[in-house]
This record gives structure tokens, C-alpha cells and sequence, in this order.
DNA sequence: GGATTTTTGGAGCGATGACACCAAAAATAA
DNA sequence: TTATTTTTGGTGTCATCGCTCCAAAAATCC
């Protein structure tokens, strides 16, 4: 009933043990596996498609991963980690007003929740919103993370504040609720096969509800 | 492999038959399982949890609805006509122009999305994303139902654009998409914990980018 | 009351899911 | 080479899932 974690194993990349070295990438099979809970979700995939999309046998898996829940928090960290990339590159680049950061995110979110070289939309945005109670652990990290990009988007736009970007009346924390929500809203359009072109343009429409700067409080951009 | 849609007799609420007559009632029992689907979703809810919440045996659950797969059409549809008596009455409401339609079923959407009597958020926004292959079917279904209520969207904004409400270069598509996505991200937000007024503000934060009537053509309500 | 019709409980079935184990194979250190 | 360490394929296990069948029970019509 209560899974175990237990993780093998599970030698670093650039190991130099004694035995027998395993055939397959560890990163390769993780990428694989991520992808195929990106596009399914985690009870929507089963352990022979795990092993068959990683391509190795059920004791590696095993041996390496642990179980389909380690595997699980793996692989959404891992995604968390490359769709990091991008998200944090633009929220904080230092170049640019907030305004046109957000603007900016919504422009790369449609070209990233389209894109053919992997699933459709977000692995985050709709995962464990609608599971059975046993999933639990599953759906309590999802909202999570969740909040965490939300607050993330409040924090940028305190920023934003301080920089007056925007006006100091402004509550961050609804705005980003807001921006939040709207991605999450896009996640949904791609996956039910929303172009490219239509999720930038739902973003560009997101955008209107941008607040205008206090008219005594010009805003420039960041220096 | 291919679900028989054999539904047994099923036969009328007021019927008369012969029969011992069903010990349990059928829409009360629908009415059950449609909330235990809106909760865990068609994957994440079982059939054994099924005839527990609706207080039936597996062979009554089989006389009376089918199959699995039948039972979750008839309780969506079942979610569909309560939940469209509240959204097609605010969209088509003769005495209220356009925006304020819209503004008015965010309204909604915040109370309804976070009702103590029902499962939160919505049935249909996040369901059939991430899912078994197997489920295709599903989740064409539910796709087709998320377009459905974006496409009576547009048909509202075109009917303001007729009104005067809206002005004549609107792209009525794009804007229901955009108020599509929001409704989406909101239904995640709910799922999340946010409270009835948070749902509520970002309803009216996405208000403020519905587009400004032109200025040479003045909107007023609809009369 | 007897015949008929329908529901009901319970048992069981084949398939799948996730894991667990084991002995053979392979690679390295000594 | 030998011993050691680790991976690997194959098989087995236990639970759950969704469904199916059957005979008993119950209610109606005649």
C-alpha cells in the first residue's frame, strides 16, 4: 500500500563502479518517460508503456527508478527544470519593463505549448486536477508547483513596483492570479489543438488587463 | 474491447411495468455519480466506487446504465444541462448588454466554481487532458464540449457586434477564445483552493480586456 | 393465488497494473 | 584469471478494474 522509495542504486552520470555498466542513458529513459507522463499524465500511464517508451526491462526500471512514483517526481522535476529555463530567462530579465516580461512569457508559452518535438501545452498546468484519492501525494505536488510559478509571477511584479513599472496600488498577488490562470487556460486550448498563432493571440488579449501606470508616476523602462 | 452500449431495459421514470420496481432512484443515483466523475474524473473513478456512491449493486448498475463509459455520457450530459441553465441564461439575457453578459457569468463562474454542495470548478474544462490513449474517446468528446461553450461565446460577441455593443472589426473568435481560456484557468484555480472572490476578481481583471467600443459608434445597452 | 416480469445480491472472470524475485550475463578490480 | 559487483530478461504475484452470469427475491397483472 504505502509505496516505497526505494531507489536502487541510481550511480551518478560519470560513475566508475565496479560492475556492469547499464546499456541505457539514464537521462535518455528519463527524458522518454517524461514525455509520456507530459502527454498522458500520471495514471494515464502504465508501467509497461513507461518501460517500453524508456526501453529497458522492468528490473532496470527498478533498479534505476525505483518505482512509477519516484519515477513520477523525476520526471516533473526534470520538466520543471527545462521549462525553468525559459520562464525565469524572460520573468527576470533585467532588460526589460514587467509589462513586456509577462507579454513576452505569453509569446514563448504559445510557441512552447505548440511546439511538434514534444506533448502539447504544459505537464504542470493540468495535472492532478482531476484524480482519484489514492493520488493524492501526486495532486498536493502539482498544486503546488503551481503556486509556486503563481508566486513567482507576484514576485516579479512587486518588482515591478519598485521599479515603477507599476503603480504602487497595485495587488500583485490578484494580477498574478490572473496571468496564472490565463496560462493555465492556454495549456487547456493546446491541448485541444489550439494553433500557435491563436494562444499568442489569447495572450496579446490577456495583455489588455494590463494596469496603466499612475498617470503622476511615469513608467519607463527598467535602468 | 469495444463497450457494448447495452443499456438494459431502462426503462421511464413514470412507467407502470410488470416488474418488481427499482428500489433505488435512477436519477438520484446519476446525480451521484455524475459528482463522483466532476470530482476524480472518468480515469480516476472506479466502477466499484461507482455502485458505492450510487448505492446500487454492480448487476443494477449494469441493467440500469450500460457500461462505464455509457454512465459517464449520461452524467455529463446530465452536468451539461444544469451547468448551461445558469451560463446560457446570463449569455442570453435579452437586458443586458454584451460586457455586462460576460461580466456576469464570471460572476457566476466564482460562486458556482466554489460551491460548498457540489465538487469544485468544472466537469468538463479539465477533463479528457491527460489521459490513456485508450480514452480517445472521451476526450474528443469532452474537446467537442469545450468548443461548444467557446463557440456560443462568439456567437453572443457577434450578437453584440450586431447590438452595437461591440465594435464592428471585433474578432469574435479570438475574444471568446481569450474569455474560453480565462473560464479554464479558473476552473484550475478552484480546483487549487482559491476562494470564491479570488475567482471573482480575476473574472474582473480579465473584464478589462474586453475591447472599448469605437468612439464614433456609442454602445449602449441593448434595447 | 399463480404466473410473469424485473431487480437484486453475490460470485466469478479475463485483463491489466505495478511490482518483486531470481538466476544468467557482463564488466571491472584485484 | 578470479572474484566481485551490477545489470538484465524472464517469470511470478497480488490486487484492482470493469464486466458478466445466475439464481433468488419481490412486485405487478390476471
Amino acid at each position: 500500500m504505502t509505496p516505497k522509495i526505494n531507489q536502487g542504486t541510481k550511480l551518478e552520470e560519470g560513475r566508475r563502479g565496479r560492475g556492469r555498466p547499464a546499456v541505457f542513458d539514464r537521462g535518455t529513459a528519463l527524458n522518454a518517460a517524461m514525455k509520456l507522463f507530459w502527454e498522458r499524465g500520471y495514471e494515464g500511464t502504465s508501467f509497461d508503456d513507461l518501460i517500453a517508451a524508456m526501453g529497458i526491462s522492468a528490473s532496470s526500471f527498478y533498479n534505476s527508478f525505483g518505482s512509477k512514483e519516484a519515477l513520477y517526481g523525476e520526471a516533473t522535476r526534470s520538466y520543471l527544470e527545462w521549462a525553468g529555463q525559459w520562464f525565469f530567462a524572460i520573468l527576470n530579465d533585467p532588460s526589460i519593463d514587467t509589462k513586456t516580461a509577462f507579454a513576452r512569457l505569453f509569446e514563448a508559452t504559445a510557441e512552447e505549448f505548440t511546439r511538434g518535438d514534444h506533448p502539447l501545452g504544459c505537464m504542470i498546468s493540468l495535472a492532478g486536477t482531476h484524480c482519484s484519492p489514492g493520488m493524492k501525494n501526486v495532486r498536493d505536488k502539482m498544486a503546488e508547483y503551481r503556486a509556486f510559478s503563481e508566486s513567482a509571477m507576484a514576485e516579479r511584479m512587486r518588482k515591478g513596483v519598485a521599479n515603477g513599472d507599476l503603480s504602487e496600488d497595485t495587488d500583485c498577488d490578484m494580477l498574478a492570479a490572473y496571468y496564472s490562470a490565463v496560462a493555465r487556460g492556454l495549456a487547456v486550448q493546446a491541448r485541444d489543438g489550439a494553433s500557435r498563432e491563436k494562444l499568442s493571440e489569447i495572450g496579446r488579449l490577456a495583455m489588455r488587463a494590463w494596469p496603466a501606470a499612475k498617470p503622476e508616476k511615469r513608467a519607463g523602462p527598467a535602468s
